[in-house]
DNA sequence: TTATTACTGTACGGAATCGTTTAGTAAATG
DNA sequence: CATTTACTAAACGATTCCGTACAGTAATAA
């Protein structure tokens, strides 16, 4: 409103306005947000309230509120936090050089690491027990992790289809195909705890199944199948 | 123990051995427990508490503890109730005639419509958010509900390589691949609220290119296909 | 009828939180 | 210095829920 700085480029570092009075504890908030954390991943929402948090953080409670309004506040800012983590993590997937399937393999492996970390499972349950009191964190969630994780699967089969390495065909389908053979029925396993995490062998062997399937489906018409069967 | 009836065969229908005093109502067990579930899949295990569950069951608050010791011991009831019905529905997918493809796809259409309805859905989160307290609740259920249908899933395609539909393959890892496009991204989306239900035309389509990769992948090795390109 | 058991209603003590208030201290600006 | 803002510690009233207790009513068997 009343800026101080019309011209909309920010001179040099931003204005060190020093507000006037004491200058509010970055710390603080960077410990309150931690603990709020840590104690959720060891005990679920459940344990996750003001009071528990501000013992946890070595604040007082008013420092809570004051920095965080509400406990759906504070919660709704741990939740963002993780999704920014997670998105970083998801931005950082390779971007393999050698063959499709080499690359497809690689990025299943990271993806899959990462959807079946405790980090994600923890984030996971949580969203699912906020889905009914705040709807809007759900599909924020969704548009950034999977669909955006199934588009950039999506692209890197369509750049196989203008090399000519595939067939034409519907990427975006054959990327939420492989996606959801990539999770099986282990990922919903995991997230209720019914069964144990995956081991190495077994993930990396339902990785290349499913991207064989999918390669062998759209493999270029040729007889001769060149480009799929290859390096292993 | 004491048992009046050694002989183990019930006596026409069970001994009517009315116990001494007033017989416990069974209305109330059953008011009690609907009103538990009633409960949770308007609020989450958030709103289920003894107290909420008595007034709601109409019913004393002693009464409750009468029937249910805790409230972990009720909400592991509202829970194995829930897996009574699961598995009901699951034991009642179709054993449609006709052949394999439409057999596949009539069981992934009952399928899918179980798995994202709002049952199934809220009894997945209930197991997310429980999967800390009470360890022993996923592995009962994901066995009796993802795998036992996995394992059925799989029995269907191993009966078709007998008929000679299929050319011989894994058929477990065929049938959770199927499970797995078939869910796709869209069922952890649902899970946290995420994106909407799926139409009924998304999912057909979903469904009926999931069945035909896998098909087509294990067809027999005759170039002239013939049982997975017919009907639409 | 009497004994026995099921259920009701109400109340209690204890605990955990919530969100707010108050009074005081700490750190910065002018 | 005075002012302003951030933070602390402690307490408060309110709410909710727990699990239990008590006194009384209802239904059934002996």
């Amino acid at each position: 409103m009343s800026n101080p700085n019309p011209t909309g480029m920010t001179a040099a570092s931003d204005p060190p306005r020093r507000a006037r009075g004491r200058p509010p504890d970055e710390t603080k908030h960077a410990a309150i947000l931690a603990a709020a954390r840590a104690l959720f991943f060891s005990g679920g929402l459940q344990s996750l309230s003001i009071e528990a948090v501000a013992r946890a953080a070595h604040v007082s409670k008013v420092t809570v509120y004051a920095h965080f309004t509400d406990l759906p506040g504070l919660i709704r800012k741990v939740i963002l936090a993780q999704r920014t983590d997670m998105t970083a993590a998801l931005e950082g997937l390779p971007k393999t050089p050698g063959g499709l399937r080499q690359a497809l393999i690689e990025f299943g492996l990271c993806l899959m690491d990462f959807l079946t970390g405790d980090e994600f499972l923890t984030l996971q349950r949580m969203l699912a027990t906020q889905a009914g009191q705040q709807p809007w964190l759900g599909p924020l969630i969704y548009r950034e992790g999977a669909e955006a994780t199934c588009a950039k699967l999506a692209r890197l089969l369509e750049a196989s289809v203008e090399r000519g390495d595939l067939r034409p065909h519907d990427s975006l389908q054959a990327a939420e195909q492989l996606l959801g053979m990539w999770q099986g029925i282990q990922t919903t396993g995991l997230l209720i705890g019914g069964c144990p995490p995956p081991t190495p062998e077994v993930l990396r062997r339902r990785i290349e199944c499913g991207v064989d399937l999918i390669l062998s489906a759209h493999a270029p018409a040729s007889p001769a199948e060149d480009s799929a069967s290859r390096d292993s």
